[in-house]
DNA sequence: TACTAAATTTTTAAGCTTGAAATATCTTTC
DNA sequence: GAAAGATATTTCAAGCTTAAAAATTTAGTA
């Protein structure tokens, strides 16, 4: 296919695609930004801080290291200093997992408990207030036609993903 | 209202909204980091670097530093050392602005334009595939909804919004 | 046992990001 | 024209982020 019929092809929709994914950029931007700066002036926190206690008030019995960043989708090395701040100001501690030297278990401490509670509840209610013009039906939508873009095996069909499953485990 | 009719009034749609909020963050995260990675191993340059040379781009006679921050969306401080670093790769250039000593004309080489052609080619590229499983219709659908959320005063009622405009100006 | 490989975490270097403070330069006002 | 205020940009401190390297410990194997 020569340069022409490429242009042809893939212009239209190539053009939409990409004003959405410009559009859920600055959609996204914007919820963010509001957050932090709620959480901010509010809590005298940050979304990453946030979103570790969040991950550990999830899972009472705490986490490793690796599973937490793994459960947050950020990289190794990015935790560590989360998570010493959060030590550092009693919301978090790290305790020994037994038989493996290595590894650490880290959870929220009873402090960090009451303090994820209390942010967590308005947390709900500033997303609330920031989604206001979209309906629950408006919000499944979109959500089930997001889901093709973090499916594992994207740039494929699911259905074609979903008969491969049955063939391929 | 009390804490219970509240949590009743509340709940269905809050977590609806919720939820969606934490897919869109999801789905952004999951195209960024993609479009990191690429620009990081194809480019050798990084996210913040493309959007300024985009933003660039789209003026040919160039930005001042306040305008380049206001047009990305970003503090001003941060554009200093992100454009300092597109200056000492030669791909942007500063100007001084004549009447005015304090400002500084932002523009790109004309090596800078064509570097910027060729990563924006396989850019357009790149959210195509990221996005083949959503459909023009769907992406105008999603747009549309979406608008709503980053309109000026949120939190307000479309309708009534229109109906205020009239009045106001 | 010694060697090698794998797993877990931290450290490091580079860059991004913000809000606030500091500089320098206009512009207005008295 | 000097003081006061507004504007344009940079600098700074703190924190976030990643990829890669380093340090430590565990597990498997000859």
């Amino acid at each position: 296919m020569n340069d022409l019929a490429k242009a042809i092809d893939e212009t239209p929709m190539a053009k939409a695609r990409l004003r959405l994914w410009l559009k859920l950029l600055k959609t996204t931007n914007h919820i963010e930004s509001r957050l932090r700066e709620n959480l901010r002036t509010e809590f005298d926190t940050t979304l990453p801080r946030f979103d570790v206690m969040s991950a550990l008030s999830r899972h009472r019995d705490g986490l490793k290291m690796s599973q937490l960043s793994g459960v947050l989708k950020v990289s190794n090395g990015n935790v560590t200093g989360i998570v010493d701040r959060l030590v550092d100001d009693g919301f978090v501690a790290r305790s020994p997992v037994p038989g493996d030297r290595r590894a650490w278990r880290v959870h929220l401490t009873p402090n960090g408990m009451a303090e994820f509670e209390r942010q967590a509840i308005v947390h709900v209610r500033w997303v609330d207030d920031l989604l206001t013009g979209i309906s629950s039906d408006d919000a499944e939508k979109i959500m089930a036609d997001l889901d093709s873009v973090t499916a594992p095996a994207s740039s494929f069909d699911g259905a074609v993903n979903k008969s491969l499953e049955k063939e391929t485990t």
